[in-house]
DNA sequence: ACGAGAACCTGTTTGC
DNA sequence: TGCAAACAGGTTCTCG
């Protein structure tokens, strides 16, 4: 489901729904999602207040004033749902968990293949932690450039589709706007990494940074199931130039190529032969 | 050391 | 129509 657009469009809907309020319980209906929930994770989120939410790559981090970040990562098919007060909270077939708040909304986190995991960390050690400390660049923040790209890239032989996938090279990234990024900057998924030039380094930064910037204004990519805390769908899936549309027409002026499907380590990646060298 | 592939799960779509 | 295989937004482990 989630790369860093959907990410981040979750964290703002929440946002003002949660921050502010206090959780007054919190309520587990298994002990683990890909991993086991951390230790006594209920009691120690009960009675904190929610201080303030962000993303870091494609972590929820929810700062409590008990000085712990409540982390989450969604996986695939993990998704938060605010219920307001007063409406029923619908039923979800693979709700994992349910948060009551101050005001009476309740928070759900449902998730069926449970490839989601979460996890509490003091606050003051987050940058250090086992899930952060070897996280690359934020592709959105100041210091993503050219430079710092290439250097990721050097001296790798895999395909700088997998390269861009690599958390520890560019953090957020995933199939998706992977394969809309190369597409805008005209750089074929197979190519060597390490082989990728200055000038097309400096364009695939700018063109990730583009893509990522449309998708969060459209409220991310809606494929199947994909809807923001508060139920909405996003609308950048009609934005699409490549992904998923194996045979159609290249969209780029005068390219008379089409999409093709190939799998790198096991995952589809779709790009235009022709224009994408 | 590095890269490809499998594994982790469940649900949905595709193809015979 | 029915059933089985393929496929899905992510990460992490194993094997060669």
């Amino acid at each position: 489901m989630p790369e860093l657009p959907e990410v981040e469009t979750i964290c703002r809907g929440l946002t003002p729904h949660l921050v502010g309020q206090s959780v007054r319980r919190l309520v587990l209906y298994r002990a683990d999602l890909r991993f086991a929930f951390p230790p006594h994770m209920a009691a120690q989120i009960e009675g904190a207040k929610i201080i303030r939410l962000a993303r870091r790559a494609k972590f929820i981090c929810t700062y409590l004033d008990n000085g712990q970040v409540w982390l989450t990562h969604l996986g695939m098919t993990g998704r938060y749902t605010i219920w307001p007060k007063g409406a029923a909270a619908g039923a979800e077939r693979h709700r994992h968990l349910e948060a009551t708040l101050d005001n009476g909304a309740r928070l759900s986190y449902s998730d069926p293949r449970r490839f989601g995991y979460m996890d509490l960390v003091a606050a003051d050690a987050l940058a250090e932690c086992r899930h952060f400390k070897h996280l690359g660049v934020e592709p959105l923040g100041r210091d993503f450039n050219g430079a710092v790209l290439r250097a990721g890239f050097a001296g790798r032989k895999t395909p700088v589709k997998n390269a861009l996938l690599n958390q520890n090279i560019v953090a957020g990234l995933g199939n998706i706007y992977v394969c809309e990024a190369l597409f805008r900057a005209g750089i074929a998924p197979k190519r060597a990494a390490g082989r990728v030039g200055a000038a097309k380094c400096t364009a695939l930064v700018r063109h990730i940074r583009a893509v990522l910037k449309a998708a969060i204004q459209a409220g991310g990519s809606s494929l199947r199931d994909f809807a923001g805390a508060e139920g909405h769908a996003g609308y950048f899936q009609h934005q699409f130039d490549v992904y998923h549309r194996a045979g159609e027409a290249c969209t780029k002026r005068g390219c008379r190529g089409r999409i093709k499907r190939i799998v790198q380590s096991g995952r589809a990646s779709f790009f235009c032969p022709s224009c994408q060298k």
